[in-house]
DNA sequence: TATGAGATCAACT
DNA sequence: GTTGATCTCATAC
């Protein structure tokens, strides 16, 4: 297996969004195939960037292939890495997984969760990796962190994102198709 | 199956 | 003071 490097992220974030599908994400070996993710691109009203540097999302505005963290409704952690050339302040959202290492691990974090639900959805994934604000700005391509390429292209299907209210229209949910893992289906 | 409340924080008006 | 890139649990249909 190949490890995905920080120059894999030097691209429009809507090139990377949909080539990370099927990879596989490990924080500390625990993790899975990744099977869910939303683009935010600097120009979207919906992502952070959208408004300017601020305290939270500095490390948007840094190089790319970096890990940014926020906090979501005041209780869940979210998972972005960041695109494009220094400054364009993209991200990709990691919004769901397919376990399959650590379960144990995940489970216990989790607790007494289905498998099913261990990591679909954005919060849900970052508690059963572990991921917290600690995490803020480390490079993808050094521990915790590991990320290695697919062997092959997956079919990757598009729809618009979800729980967001602004560019509400913007198809720009990409997901692995059939896949169990999914926070919800695509249509 | 579907809708609603609560948890709880940083940015924005 | 309100809103949001969310999730879980409770109550209603």
């Amino acid at each position: 297996m190949t490890a995905i490097d920080r120059r894999f992220f030097a691209r429009s974030v809507l090139k990377v969004a949909p080539d990370l599908i099927g990879a596989t994400l490990l924080v500390n070996g625990v993790g899975g195939l990744i099977v869910e993710v939303e683009a935010y691109h600097h120009t979207d009203p919906a992502a952070h960037s959208f408004r300017g540097q601020t305290a939270r999302n500095a490390v948007m505005f840094g190089p790319p292939g970096y890990v940014y963290v926020y906090r979501s409704y005041g209780i869940h952690w979210c998972l972005n890495f960041v695109c494009e050339p220094e400054g364009s302040a993209s991200a990709v959202l990691i919004r769901a997984l397919e376990p399959t290492e650590g379960l144990g691990t995940m489970r216990r974090r989790r607790g007494l969760s289905q498998e099913r639900l261990l990591c679909s959805g954005p919060g849900r994934l970052c508690e059963a990796l572990g991921v917290s604000d600690a995490h803020n700005g480390l490079p993808l391509d050094a521990p915790p962190f590991a990320l290695q390429a697919r062997e092959r292209k997956p079919a990757v299907v598009a729809g618009v994102r979800i729980g967001i209210t602004k560019a509400a229209e913007l198809p720009w949910r990409y997901g692995l198709k059939g896949s169990r893992f999914l926070s919800k289906p695509f249509k």
